[in-house]
Parts: structure tokens; sequence; C-alpha cells
DNA sequence: TTGTACGCGTTATCAA
DNA sequence: TTGATAACGCGTACAA
């Protein structure tokens, strides 16, 4: 195991290009500006005093050659390669594209590069992308990770700084997430306060910390207003088709009048499910969900939830790992916005 | 411009990690494994011969060790980082979500990792990330790009593979991606064929060639059958409701029977433009989009589309790239199964 | 089959 | 403020 980076027998293309347009070195541009590598160096560092003069030659060579400084060679000189590995599920729920899409713009303004990982929720995958992210250097790692705490502790040994986005990792690991609990609670007293005594869930994947937390926080509140216990169906895919199928089994073998998706996916099953049963939503059954994704306000009936801020959350993880990178350049990001509201539509009604 | 990678006064972060658990090195599994740098080496790159002994010891020290090549150092001796630049205008919008992710799946499992890029369709952000991809010394870039040919001219002459998806970048360059055009004429022969002959096109983002080529075979099509020109509403924003937005105008000012969206999410805006006017779809209103999006299936009538096979796509591009890298280990993708199909739903009905 | 020495492009140190 | 030089970790030619 591990072993992944053996390359194979064919395993090595050592086809020189031409080496007349061989891309252009700190040399070529000390040559062409008559200066030295230190001052090009310099001028590409801006950490030491270079003249105006000197500056203005260098720069103007470098513009001339098409200079594109070799990250490969920069990162084993300065230990930094400016790029970030991203561990995500997936890329195709909505949740974590958008998650992916506010991680990388904030990373990016700031000169990083992101290797965008999709774990499928494996615990193999994962590892095997830890490793890989290691050999390329990256200067941190943010994840959405079903790995446990002792998997990144040697990346802590390593001084690669990891942070926790949407699920936590461990307790020494900075997490950028909603409270999911409480997010389990506001679904639950939503229906309840509609009169709702018997609701099932149902949801994916079943592995899921956050979907874990959702449900427990549910129990918790409807044991506190004297419901029944929720009927649970939790599946491994998390896409509609099969929470649809997860629902209308709850449908066909209890008599509910609520159901909570775990996610607006979910839900957007349990409607469907609940048309197919030919049920009237939400006169004879009610959903509520969970992300506030866009398409949830297009499904019919307009699909309540519970909205939690998913770029927000993007942006204050790249803002975590920028501040564990440098804190004195980054300050840690702001949480107070990362809070969560039901936003009421028309697939929730009184019992 | 293209001087991004100047760092500024403060762009240098030297704290040396404790030495004590530097990451282990070639240095020190010969060390451990008692050969020589030479030997290790031979056993990673598996292209000379050596001892099944040594070879045992080797391994075991690389265990032992947890050792991870050092991807910088091995990128600057063999010109290659094992990195694959993606260029797409976003991910949030759920065909480059699920774009990217049969991406990712299909390159990494050939051992390379995957940069993307979010360019938000702006040229300007497109040469930046071109630039500093340069920089990363990419193997190849996989790009639905708003660039043209010249643009990606630099790559050529530097030895790097470009692959076009989604959209075509110049003529010399791989293109994967659907017939638009034959997509727009599919789209719109669907409608005409159930009679309609007023129909309204929205859609976005307007530079988006995808989107124009399908609005040409609209046109045509349109023509042939001896149809109204279309009324065509095109915008920057490429979301549910700033499409919605646009076929509301559609609606208010002129008489359609019908809508085509250039894209599901512009369709789905669509439905929700004409409920919003008080409209029975299909009855009053037959909207067609583009896509099959998963979520298509779900809206309010559930949503007449053109299928494009996204995962193919990705999968499709990927190889491309991979044969284009190591024509001798990778085959040209099959393009065959690349095709168009008219999913029918509800939201299309005879006049 | 094995070990040694060199160079890839860059940054940092040091002496000028 | 500048220029020369060493070193980063690895792959490979060459000598053994």
């Amino acid at each position: 195991m591990g072993l992944g980076f053996l390359r194979g027998k064919e395993g090595n293309r050592v086809t020189k290009p031409d080496p007349k347009l061989r891309k252009a070195g700190v040399k070529d541009v000390a040559r062409l500006s008559g200066t030295s590598l230190g001052t090009v160096s310099r001028v590409l560092n801006g950490n030491a005093s270079v003249s105006a003069e000197a500056r203005a030659k260098v720069e103007d060579a470098i513009a001339e050659l098409g200079y594109q400084p070799h990250a490969g060679a920069r990162q084993m000189r300065s230990g930094s390669s400016r790029l970030i590995g991203i561990l995500l599920p997936s890329l195709d729920v909505p949740f974590f594209g958008i998650l992916a899409q506010a991680l990388e713009q904030r990373l990016f303004a700031e000169g990083y590069h992101c290797l965008i990982c999709n774990t499928a929720e494996s615990e193999a995958n994962e590892m095997r992308y830890v490793s890989t992210l290691i050999g390329q250097q990256v200067d941190g790692i943010i994840a959405a990770a079903v790995l446990s705490a002792e998997h990144f502790a040697r990346l802590d040994g390593m001084g690669i700084p990891v942070v926790a986005v949407d699920r936590t990792i461990g307790p020494d690991v900075t997490t950028i997430a909603v409270d999911h609990y409480a997010g389990g609670r506001l679904m639950a007293e939503h229906l309840l306060a509609l009169g709702h005594r018997q609701i099932g869930v149902v949801g994916a994947p079943e592995q899921s910390s956050p979907v874990q937390e959702r449900l427990r926080g549910i129990r918790d509140a409807m044991s506190e207003h004297g419901a029944e216990e929720p009927v649970v169906a939790l599946g491994e895919e998390h896409n509609i088709e099969a929470c649809g199928a997860l629902a209308a089994r709850v449908l066909d073998t209890c008599a509910v009048t609520a159901l909570i998706g775990t996610t607006d996916l979910a839900a957007i099953g349990a409607i469907h499910a609940g048309h197919a049963q030919g049920l009237t939503l939400p006169k004879d059954l009610s959903v509520i969900g969970f992300d506030n994704i866009p398409q949830s306000a297009y499904v019919f009936p307009r699909l309540t939830t519970v909205e939690q801020p998913m770029a927000a959350l993007g942006k204050a993880a790249a803002e975590a790992i920028l501040n564990q990178i440098a804190p004195e350049r980054f300050d840690a990001p702001d949480l107070d916005r990362l809070s969560l509201s039901v936003v009421e539509r028309d697939s929730t009604a009184p019992v």
C-alpha cells in the first residue's frame, strides 16, 4: 500500500522537447538583462533591495522572454509549492460543487492552486490521496473527509496544516462547518411546530457525520416534544433517485405525516416519492430539506429547507488554511456569519 | 500582466520545520536499506535491473520510513509533473461539476492530479491561469474556454498538449464535445413536430460558443420549417433566476407558445417564469432544455430535454489528453457514444 | 547488478 | 546594492 508512485517499466517519458524553444530560466533573464542570477531572484522575490534601474532591466527581460518561474525548482528550494489539496467526496453533488468553487476562487486570489480530489466517501481513496498530496508538497489540505484524526496526524508531524470543512476530523483540527446538530433540531422543530408527530427521515450517505449529527438533532428535538421515534432510512448513494426510493419505502411501511430529507437532494427525492404515491403536498405530506441548493426553490412544491451558507463556508475554509500557513499575513476567518436559517416555502404545512 | 508570480515583500515563508521529522528522502531509504541511491532510484522507476533481494530491502525501507518521492524534484529531473490543468467556467453549474468529477476520476486512475481552475468565462482569468499552469509544468491542459486558438499556441510551442472539452478552441486543438448545432436542431424540431411556430429562446451565458451553436441550429431548423424568427434573450449570468427573468421578459413582450432553454438551468427558469405568469404547463406553454442534469427530472412539469452524455465527455477528454501525453500507452478515446438524444417528459405538448 | 557523481532551476548566503 | 556559489531531492550516465 502507498506505493502507487512506483512507475512501471514504461513509466518514464524522457522525450526531450526541442531545446531551441526550451523555457527561459533565470539564467536567460540574467543574461538578457545584463545582470546576475542573484539580482533576478531578488526582483522575483522582492525580499532584498534592488536598484530601480536593475529592477526595470530585469522586468523588461522577463516580459521579453515570457519567462515563467519553474514551480518545481522553486518548491525544491523554498519548501513551498503554493498548492493546496482539497479532499471532497464528490463534485457532482451541488453542495460540494458550490463549496469547491468558493474555495478555489479565494485561494487563487492569493496565488494558490488547488489540487481537487474526489474521495467518493471512501477511506481508502482518502488515504491514497493524502499520500500523493504529501508527495506534491502541498502547503495545506482542506478536507471533508470520513478519515479520522489519526490518519491526519502524520500531516501534522510534517508541518502540513489541515482544515476540516463541513465535517469535523478530530479535536485538534480546525473545523469550518455549521452546527449540524442545531440544523437537525431546526428541521424537526419546524415540523413539530406545525403539529407533526409522525415523522420519517430519509437521506444519504449514511456514514457522513453531518448527516448523523442532523439525525441526532432531529431525535432530540422530537423526544423533547413527545413525538414518536422517527422512522429513519439512510442509504449509501447520495442522489435524488436513490433517496426517493428510500422515501417510497418509508411511505409504504408507516404512517408519517412529514418527511425530513437530511439534504435537499434527499428531500427532493422524498417529494417525488410522495407524488408517486398519489399524495398531495403539502396537504398529505410535508417535506423539509437541508442546504438550500439553488434547485430547491424550483421543485414543486417549492422546498422548505434549512439554509447553510455554502459559499461562505468555502471562503472561510480557504481563509482558515491561509491563516495557518501564514498567520502574519492572513487573519483567521470570521465565523459569525456561518449560521443556519429556515427558508419557509411551500412543501410544509400544518397537519 | 503575467507577472503575478512576483512575490511581495513578505512573500517568503522560510520557517524551517523541525529537521528531526523532515521528510525521508532517497538518501534515507538507501541508508536504511543498506543499498545506494542508484539502487533505490532504480526500484522506484523500474527501468533497470535490480536483484530481487535488493528490491525487497528497498521496498521495506520505503514502507518503514513512509517515504514519498518529492514531486518537485522528480519533475525537475524528468520534466513531467503528473499534473493536468483543467480550465472550467465554474464548478457550481451542474454540468461542469459533473464534467469535473468525471475528468478527475479518470485522470487520478492513471496517476495524474488535477489543477482545477475557475475561469468565470473571463478571458483575462483564462490567460492568468494558463500562465501559472505553464509555471506548474503541467503535462497537459483540458479546457472549456472562451480563449481563442492563438492564446493556446504558446502551449503548443512548449510541447504542452491541449484538449478542448464542451467547446472548440481552434482547428488544431482536439475537441471532445457533442454537436451543439445538431442539439439546437433537435430541440427546435421536437417543438416544431408538436406544431409550435412561435418559439422563444432564453439562455446564458451569451458568449458561450455551445450556446451560440445551439442557437444557430434552432434558427436553421425553424426557418426550414417555415416558422417565424425566434425571439431570443441571452444573458450573462448562467443560473436559474437570471434566466427566469429573461424568460419573463420574453413572455411579457411576445406571444410564444414554446420556450427553448439553451441549457436545463435556463429551461427551469423558463418553467418558473411560466408559472409566475399564471400559465399552465405544458398546455399554455411548452418548454424544452438541454443537458439532462439530474434535477431536470424533478421540476414540475418534468422537463423534456436533449441529453448530452456529461460524464462520458469528461472521461473521453481525460483519455484524449492521456493519449496525447503518451500515445504508446493510451489509445485515443472512442467518440461514438458522444451522441445526443431527446428525453421526452412532461414539459412539452402539442399546441 | 551496483555505486558514484553530476545537473535540473531556483533561492539563500556570503563576500565584495 | 551586487555577483558568485552552494544546496534542495531526484534520475541517470558511467564506472566498477
